[in-house]
DNA sequence: CACGCCTGTATAACATAGTTACGCTAGGGT
DNA sequence: ACCCTAGCGTAACTATGTTATACAGGCGTG
């Protein structure tokens, strides 16, 4: 394993650790019994290491949501792939944060002014391949006419817009502790926009069920009840 | 003003000119004429002063929440407290990223963990307060009977979901770069939502014109046409 | 009025961390 | 055999958060 490989390697394990703040050239380099020059040689700098760890952090990413495979029941993917999305959020919030938040900081934010992707040549394309797992749920989706459309792009970003702002709100505390957020807020809202596209509340609730299957079978939750319906979410106490 | 004072708002404006790198104490201090131990008297170091900052940009959002009057249509008062929330973080990316933790690396980051709202007695009353606008918004759309549940929490939840994810995708650069996606994605995925909930299409449709009204007397965006309907959201070229 | 205390401040030093300068070594090509 | 380059270590430089300490002013109490 090079030099190289073993920084990064260092370093994710550090940032899921004992989050970004703590990831520092000396520490970094001590743990792989070199010195801080390695960063400057490999890397050019702080900067570029954050760098390089968020694109790797985006590949594990991708993998995570690789491992969704299509299945015969696109909507059902589509609940599988939010749930995943979210899974991969809470294995390490501060990773998560580090992929989409190095705006900034002491990085030389090389990142974060345009990381765009779609077409963009530059830019992060690690992060538009991780989009593509939805957008391909989508087009299944569109294609096998459960949802009405004709772009599984924009439709995608719908779904991506809201699984990212959820997971983030949860993972700031919102939504309570325990994962209660899931079953009140965001199995509601994946359905409310699926059946906004059209899809049928039937099928949907079914999909939706399956969906709630593939959570159960991840985690010991036995305090969420089953309640994965298009309405009637079991809302959380207020107050 | 007092001391305390002139540091909170020479660090809102250093924060939202350069960025929450750039906040350091002997800047700061040096702005108002002042040696860093102000920062230390006052707020006991670097992070009371983050936590601070954060605490004034919720109340600055609320504010800007608040002026999102209710009107006779709640729906589209759901609608225009969506746009203005965005508005809101482009305003100034940095300090949106900010008063959510997506920051990361030199920041003190001591916030980031738990600003829990909802009942926690401890964490960011600030927080809920704005998000307490929303969820009023929501209470009185049902209350007209423009969309089937009980409790507005977790169905403002929903709404806020949405609208942070997309806040922050689009900030990364998703979704193309003036505002195109709007059209293509936001105005979409909010009718979706809300025909999932119930609202009439017929109505849901003048509230969402309601809403890009609202839009179009805000900026001059004369590119984008009024498609805000419930479908058709005109989609991006992609590839 | 004098004394003591508390608060806010400044100066200066200390600790940490990103970065750079510089020299050394090893390997490969000419 | 010579030289060049890449990778690395040591040490220093710089920026920044933090702490120690002292001073000044206000205020209450004797």
């Amino acid at each position: 394993m090079t030099t190289k490989e073993r920084l990064i390697e260092a370093g994710l394990r550090m940032l899921e650790a004992e989050g970004p703040e703590a990831l520092n050239a000396r520490k970094l380099a001590a743990a792989i019994g070199a010195s801080t020059m390695t960063v400057y040689t490999h890397f050019g700098g702080m900067a570029g290491l954050y760098d390089a760890l968020i694109r790797r952090a985006f590949l594990q990413f991708g993998d995570a949501l690789a491992e969704v495979k299509p299945s015969d029941d696109p909507v059902a993917d589509v609940f599988v792939l939010g749930l995943t999305y979210r899974e991969f959020a809470l294995a390490s919030p501060q990773r998560f944060r580090f992929m989409f938040g190095v705006t900034a900081p002491g990085s030389g934010a090389a990142v974060a002014q345009d990381l765009t992707n779609e077409g963009s040549p530059s830019g992060m394309p690690e992060m538009s391949a991780t989009f593509d797992h939805l957008v391909e749920a989508v087009r299944r989706a569109l294609e096998a006419g459960r949802i009405r459309g004709d772009d599984p792009v924009p439709i995608a970003g719908q779904f991506w817009s809201m699984i990212h702002g959820f997971v983030l709100l949860e993972m700031t505390g919102f939504f309570g502790t325990r994962g209660e957020g899931v079953p009140a807020v965001l199995a509601p809202l994946a359905s409310n926009v699926l059946l906004g596209l059209g899809d049928d509340p039937a099928k949907l609730e079914k999909s939706a069920q399956k969906g709630y299957d593939w959570l159960a079978s991840r985690e010991q939750t036995p305090t969420i009840q089953p309640t994965m319906s298009v309405r009637r979410g079991r809302r959380p106490r207020r107050e």
